[in-house]
DNA sequence: CGCCGCATTCAAAGCGGTTTGAATTGGATC
DNA sequence: GATCCAATTCAAACCGCTTTGAATGCGGCG
């Protein structure tokens, strides 16, 4: 059943058809109902590639997903933003188009997205300071939103991003006011640039008090449940053990917290963890009351404001030349949960103090 | 830059320039090469919307995902369900679409999506038992894989499923061969398939021995950390206590082993923890060895097949409708990790046991 | 009564490819 | 030299929708 069959079944014109269905004024309403009537009854539904075709849109955005050693997708950070990007297309009647490339070959996949014309726009996920896919869509004129943003890139362009400086220098403040001075931080992928946004955050904190981290206190990696037992248990093996951790993801805070029940070590008053908080679907921090200090910033919401900023930029395309691109910046609230606690007295003034126990 | 356009410029037609392009074999070779050098030279590439209308294939794979208070796509499972078939997309130029639905609508989306054809073929993902989403894809003869099977389902359907309820019946008896009796099982959502067919391996093996499970420690419901951990602590401080869970994830058995922690007990030794594997890229069981003695499947690599299953099914349309279906069962390997042991003394004949010790 | 304007409706031309059936070419055959 | 055939190439139709510009019908007005 297709728009000419309708038409006929109807005696009226396909053009006539298609505007008594698409809400056009011009058509006279005895005639829209008669129209939408039949077309209920017959089940029908416009062609999506003629329609596409025919318009020029293709109803359809692009996440182009760096499919490396550790596929981004699995990675349930990006799950989540996912589904909050979903929720709007699919109430806009977008569809969600997820494209795997070696993260090597995005160049090339977004030239061909664009030549093919089968996506209206691209969310850019995980940027890297000073990343090259912003010039590069610039140059292309697809649309797009930035999830996070690119330290180095004096573009403008649209993004939706957390504060993460602010967060993680409250975060480490909090720690310091509770007097712990040795603080590790288990950050996200070296480059990434929310995890130089997080560091940097940290180390305002400290400077701002005449102090300075230690950078063998400072790793980062892939955020994993492993990432953070290990860390733990090597850091804390050392013979000047952090007394706090700060993590950036719940994950790694899960990792820590078995590190240190291997240790014997009790969270939140032999060593404390403050991690931030994605609001993931599926690793939520504790039910009413969060089992760890966090600053707290859902990254679902995140993909449901990248994607509407995108949906909005597509329908009004004038606005993307004339004035700056929209952006937003998000603010972690900082949670307070059972896994933080004032340092323990061995830290206060390091080898000064008389019982030198062990834990 | 179309397909005219270059013609023209090439002083073709755009019918020998569609050939030269697609590999039909009469198109003069020194007259292909010309064209693909044009081609590449001002970066030609067709127009998906009017490829997709001209040839009627979508060249794209539906998902169509519950949209529940917990959404799928935040399952981890799902995830790396999705990372395995996208590959498989990619290399064959296949676009995968995600699309969000709450789950009583599902039977509409799929009439929609066949309807709009703007898919060849969709993934069926989390049957249930008589799942009707069969039977409606069946009559609307949309080709499709189910990702696991459907009990009570008698229609021929073509599946990818790990032997859920083998693997569950070896873990079973290698816990009651090491004298455990009071075995708990963590299950999944109750009406799952998977969790269905779990539990009848689970309970064949207690009855090959003339023993029964009970039902006290049998609970179903999502698998996540929370659940393993609630029902661990629950369950352990019962008057008589399990002495070995088996779980469904591997989230759910590190909710297990927090709470084996929290109650002072020792992982393998007080209790034991068998859990089913899925190999998630984000939450693996141990590096080279396994911390988790596991059933393990990969359900990236179930992502995989069910992608080329449907791939197949496509490319050969006369197959559907003339051989039964194709399937696939995936065996699980059994891994053993430190996390299972000989069940405790007291448990051997309970009650009988002449030390009563708190553990 | 003729003309105008408004409200509807329609035929036809795209959108950018693929595919059918016919036309052209050049060399081999008789 | 005419005929035939295989190898190439092309014009035009088609996929199913939107959209432009023109046509139609009809009541109101001068």
């Amino acid at each position: 059943m297709n728009l000419k069959d309708l038409a006929d079944l109807l005696g009226l014109s396909p053009t006539t058809v298609s505007r008594a269905l698409n809400g056009f004024p011009e058509v006279a309403e005895a005639t829209r109902k008669r129209v939408e009537e039949a077309a209920q009854l017959h089940h029908y539904r416009p062609n999506t590639q003629a329609k596409r075709l025919a318009t020029g849109r293709a109803m359809a955005i692009g996440h182009v997903i760096p499919l490396c050693s550790q596929h981004e997708i699995v990675n349930p950070v990006f799950a989540d933003f996912i589904a909050g990007a979903g929720e709007v297309y699919a109430r806009e009647g977008y569809d969600m188009v997820l494209i795997s490339v070696p993260v090597e070959d995005h160049a090339q996949a977004y030239r061909e997205l664009r030549a093919k014309r089968n996506v209206d726009g691209v969310i850019v996920h995980a940027p890297r300071a000073g990343d090259g896919r912003i010039a590069l869509l610039h140059e292309l004129g697809l649309p797009f939103v930035v999830h996070g943003r690119a330290s180095g890139v004096d573009l403008p362009y649209a993004y939706v991003d957390v504060n993460n400086a602010r967060a993680f220098e409250r975060a480490t403040n909090f720690l310091l006011d509770l007097g712990h001075r040795r603080i590790a931080l288990l950050n996200g992928v070296e480059g990434m640039d929310f995890a130089l946004r997080r560091q940097r955050g940290f180390a305002r904190a400290f400077a701002a008090r005449g102090l300075e981290p230690d950078p063998s206190l400072m790793i980062a990696g892939e955020m994993t449940e492993a990432q953070g037992h290990d860390a733990a248990c090597d850091m804390l093996r050392r013979a000047d053990p952090p007394t706090a951790f700060i993590t950036a993801s719940l994950l790694s805070a899960v990792g820590v917290r078995r590190g240190l029940w291997e240790l014997g070590l009790r969270m939140g008053r032999d060593v404390s963890i403050l991690t931030h908080d994605d609001e993931l679907g599926y690793f939520r921090n504790g039910a009413e009351e969060p089992i760890f200090t966090a600053t707290r910033a859902s990254v679902r919401e995140a993909g449901r404001r990248c994607a509407s900023l995108l949906l909005d930029m597509i329908a009004t395309p004038d606005m993307a030349t004339d004035m700056a691109p929209a952006t937003q910046l998000m603010e972690a609230v900082l949670v307070l949960g059972a896994s933080t606690g004032p340092a323990p007295d061995r830290s206060v003034p390091p080898m000064t103090t008389a019982q030198g126990l062990p834990l």
